[in-house]
DNA sequence: AGTCCACAGGAAGGGCAGGCGA
DNA sequence: TCGCCTGCCCTTCCTGTGGACT
């Protein structure tokens, strides 16, 4: 691109009257200063936390509810207010679901330990040692902590429970520091399949956070438009048809305002200066498109090349399942030289690619024909275009001899 | 009622890379 | 450098299973 026009860019940019006045509080580590409809729950957190005040060691608190529901900001919003009041009340955030970071043990404990600043390596030491050393940097001095594991379901499925139990037990053995652990879940059902000791322990206190209905998402995007925006910039009815289509997601609070937020993006990169019905629908494709591209292509090679086989199965309008898969799976590694895996890995992966939300994978019986699980691809024909020309760029796929008109 | 298909999916363990202390 | 520890990816071996077919 020729300087010029870069200039133009950025002249133009400045000229326009901007869209956003505090674009952050549209994302999910903004603690606004009211939060609406979760009054009552945010008392309940605030009750059972209080006596951290007095240097008392507080309940374990477990909170509930689906993607968006306003567990972590309501949590964040009462450590927030606690730890103002006092010196000794500190708060250990983390998000158990962060790959890489902390869906171990030892990651767990290692980012636990790294957050209080200490030097943790990645890996290489006994869990013991890194136990004992979050434990010894926890203790070091008088205080409460309080420990927040955001998506801990996804710790458990991953790991199992006897970290919590160690967690939950550590009280026993501290001197100076009071710990208490509040759990967050987007799984309600989840502490079903816990150690029912680990269980008792955990859920002291236990607070259900319902979805949001669309009158309320109204209200939580006002209240988040009014800072976010300058003055005039939404157009009539923008709020209400976020709110509307995040009810649809379950009452999901962060859709709707990823959803706000992006509208406001595209209108600024058009040049234009009012959000309009026509940016919600263009931000909620974009939206889905972002998310399953960026999902893809940071798939390891072997899910690729499953996912190819998928889509080449797609083309052909069959029913998909498992066996299928796997034959047209072999041919694609032996034509570019990977390594074959085994059936039973290419069904991990499958499920894998399912959790993702990019297929759907159901187990059906074909009875004297056998069990299979019958795939579905679950993405629209503009998305599993783009995804096959990333399959294509790494040599999965072969190029269309030239793409079909829809 | 029994058989049998084509897998599903659990359990155990191998091999590797990254990292530690001695 | 060595022995030991970890997580991760993968294989091998195995048991389980819904329902069409005999």
């Amino acid at each position: 691109m020729k300087q010029t026009s870069l200039d133009q860019i950025f002249d133009s940019y400045m000229q326009r009257k901007a869209v956003f006045n505090k674009k952050d509080s549209l994302t999910d580590q903004y603690v606004p200063s009211k939060i609406p409809h979760r009054e009552e729950q945010i008392n309940q957190i605030a009750q059972t936390l209080a006596p951290a005040l007095r240097g008392e060691r507080t309940s374990n608190i477990f909170l509930f509810g689906t993607v968006g529901t306003g567990k972590s900001v309501s949590v964040r919003y009462v450590t927030k207010n606690l730890s103002a009041r006092s010196e000794n009340i500190k708060t250990l955030y983390i998000n158990c679901k962060m790959k890489k970071v902390s869906d171990t043990e030892y990651r767990l404990l290692a980012e636990l330990t790294r957050s209080l600043g200490l030097r943790v390596p990645a890996t290489g030491l006994p869990t013991d040692q890194i136990y004992k050393m979050f434990f010894n940097a926890i203790d070091s001095k008088k205080q409460n902590i309080i420990l927040i594991l955001d998506e801990i379901d996804v710790l458990v499925k991953k790991t199992g429970d006897e970290i919590l139990y160690n967690l939950t037990r550590i009280n026993q053995d501290l001197k100076n520091t009071k710990l208490s652990i509040i759990g967050i879940s987007n799984d309600v059902s989840f502490t079903d399949n816990l150690d029912p000791r680990v269980k008792s322990s955990l859920s002291e206190e236990e607070i259900i956070f319902p979805p949001y209905n669309a009158t309320q998402l109204k209200d939580i995007l006002k209240e988040r438009a009014r800072i976010a925006f300058n003055n005039g910039v939404l157009d009539n009815g923008v709020i209400e048809k976020c709110s509307a289509l995040a009810a649809q997601e379950h009452g999901d609070a962060r859709k709707a305002l990823d959803l706000l937020r992006i509208a406001g993006e595209l209108v600024e990169r058009d040049g234009k200066n009012r959000i309009t019905l026509e940016y919600v629908d263009k931000a909620e494709e974009k939206l889905d498109f972002d998310r399953i591209i960026s999902v893809v292509s940071s798939q390891p090679k072997q899910s690729q090349a499953v996912l190819a086989s998928i889509i080449t199965l797609t083309e052909k309008n069959k029913s998909i399942q498992t066996g299928d898969i796997y034959s047209i799976y072999e041919s694609i590694c032996k034509k570019r030289g990977i390594k074959i895996l085994t059936q039973r890995r290419v069904s991990d992966l499958i499920n894998e690619l399912d959790m993702l939300g990019i297929i759907n994978a159901r187990v059906i019986s074909k009875g004297r024909y056998g069990r299979t699980k019958e795939i579905r691809m679950l993405l629209n024909k503009s998305i599993v275009r783009k995804i096959r020309e990333i399959l294509e760029e790494n040599y999965l796929l072969e190029r269309h001899a030239q793409t079909k008109p829809n």
